[in-house]
DNA sequence: AAGATTATTAAATAAATATTTAACAATCTT
DNA sequence: AAGATTGTTAAATATTTATTTAATAATCTT
């Protein structure tokens, strides 16, 4: 093989550089490991890899990349693929942006509105027997009000969120805001 | 005062804390540290605060409040409040939760795209400078372009995102995902 | 079923992050 | 301007989190 090929491929090797810098750097966002986010970003751009293959590309121990590989699945950034003929498991990048963005938020704000609301409820029903309790000092009763108020207007917000993840999930955003092919 | 009066005084302090518990504990998936979270959470029912009532209320030390408070105003979940008359600085938490979703997702977005697109126009040029040597071999310049159109592909994505960020800045997402006031 | 290969779990280590104590700088009051 | 109060920065400590090595479990092949 000539040297001026050699070359290409290197060049090849330097821009795919480039972007698994890029994305395993604002990786960090989605709540990933360091080693997950190289993991990710380096299967981005493979059709699908082992175990054996993710530890000696990126030079880190198996339970590390056993460990982030499930971390990657369990927000869907990574799916197992069966290959018959290998003992070994494989596994592929999710390629789609607006498929991993749509679990990974969808299941953010899920946990926030439900941890949040409930919370809410039960605080509001706790406001309430203050305020309904006759041995509650006017002041006091004034305070539980105002209190119940405000939890009450956060709802509004919480109820949004959900509808957010409804139109992502359904992609009835894309309606609203389609997808642009083009420049 | 009267025993039952207390009673009332401390199930409204219980309520606030089922509020603050959750919001504390979601927080997480804002970055900030739990000495934030907390901090936030506590804040959100209070007019205002001043460093050493944090400190108080936290039972932790002064310059964990200080950088706490300033990475929370980054997220601009903190304003500063100006009270004359006082010595302390005081400190408001945004209560509006449309606000602190704004500020923070479009943040985070921009910056996702920005690094990525960046490396990703970088990545392009690289590509493009290979597929056009003459000393590529044939299935260099296909390995080539193959990477150029899966980049090229997820720019789609990161317009998308430019796209929903510039829609939530100007509140026009409200038009299509309204506000819905009441249950 | 036995042996070999692969994957996962557990314990130990290493690295990164959060928090505190102590020192310093800035600001306000007199 | 001096003294006192408040806030921030720096260094040290503590805590948490990530990663590795070692051990175990599971799976596949013969």
């Amino acid at each position: 093989m000539s040297e001026s090929a050699d070359k290409s491929r290197k060049k090849i090797e330097e821009a795919k550089d480039k972007v698994i810098g890029a994305i395993a750097e604002t990786m960090d966002l989605y709540g990933v490991t360091p080693a997950a986010a190289n993991l990710y970003a380096t299967m981005y751009f493979k059709d699908q890899m082992t175990l054996d293959e993710m530890r000696e590309e990126l030079e880190m121990s198996k339970p590390s990349m056993s460990t982030s590989v499930r971390k990657l699945q369990e927000i869907d950034m990574v799916k197992k693929t069966y290959t018959r003929g290998s003992r070994k498991h494989t596994y592929a990048a999710e390629k789609n942006f607006f498929r991993s963005f749509m679990v990974f938020y969808c299941q953010m704000w899920e946990r926030e509105v439900n941890t949040n609301l409930e919370a809410i409820e039960e605080a509001q029903e706790d406001l309430i027997n203050v305020i309904k309790d006759s041995a509650s000092t006017p002041d006091v009763v004034a305070e539980a009000k105002k209190y119940y108020d405000q939890l009450e207007e956060s709802k509004t917000y919480y109820r949004w969120l959900e509808d957010l993840v409804a139109s992502i999930r359904s992609g009835k955003i894309f309606e609203y805001l389609p997808k642009r092919e083009q420049d």
